[in-house]
DNA sequence: GTCTCGTTTAACCATTTGGTTAAATATTGT
DNA sequence: ACAATATTTAACCAAATGGTTAAACGAGAC
């Protein structure tokens, strides 16, 4: 079943977070890599129920996963938290009148995620 | 570490942002206090649309109204967007490996914005 | 082959959501 | 008192959401 036209990213990423089971799953990623059936084992729900979570946080970007076997390895992905988070920040700071965390926020806009093993860049 | 989770205000929070319409209307509070009426006047719905949509945003916290004869007041409260933004915040930067914008975060809980021109807060 | 495992899909159900129009409420103006 | 204004509430509807169980699918194991 092919997805429905588009709703902004910006939807999606907002109401895929809006569920306290998608964020616990969002929250466990932190720990790394997982599947599936992992995922879902501590939750009280059915198997279906996680998989159909798992899908509203894909199509929102949140996650990638990876087909290997008939194992399916669920990855976070931080990506599409940028775009939610620079909004929210756009607005929170307009509204408390304060702007220098916003510069603070703006001052990484190169979108270069390449590093696995991540060279930390301190401040000086 | 685990958070106990603080389920509701969130997720109203996020429900809310969810949907273009009320972010719209978010975005023209950012201009400062308006009414129901107008704030409905260029969006091509009904009013009470839009008047549900504003009750959403209001029991998420994100507006206050001040109700003065028949007219109702509208303006836009950053404060349960500190709350959204510390959540995406934590796990973006978890998954991005970079912790030190975090720590920015963090670090301002009193409501205290006092220089324009700012040098981060220090904690020594 | 057959069986089990990991996962999704299908079909269904109840509740919520986002919209409508019509009516109600409360306030202001004449 | 009456009418107009600002907004909400009520009643309804279609579609989306979050859950279920049962069936299907694809890959390893025997």
């Amino acid at each position: 079943m092919r997805r429905a036209p588009q709703p902004l990213l910006l939807d999606l990423v907002f109401a895929a977070l809006s569920d306290a089971t998608r964020r616990g799953l969002l929250s466990r990623l932190i720990e790394g890599e997982s599947t599936v059936g992992t995922l879902a084992e501590p939750l009280q729900m059915s198997l279906p129920a996680v998989s159909k979570h798992l899908r509203v946080l894909e199509d929102a970007g949140l996650l990638k996963r990876r087909i290997e076997g008939r194992t399916h390895y669920i990855t976070a992905n931080p990506k599409p938290l940028r775009e939610a988070v620079n909004w929210i920040e756009r607005h929170r700071q307009m509204w408390e009148g304060s702007f220098d965390r916003l510069a603070a926020l703006m001052e990484q806009p190169p979108p270069e995620p390449p590093a696995k093993e991540s060279s930390k860049p301190k401040k000086p």
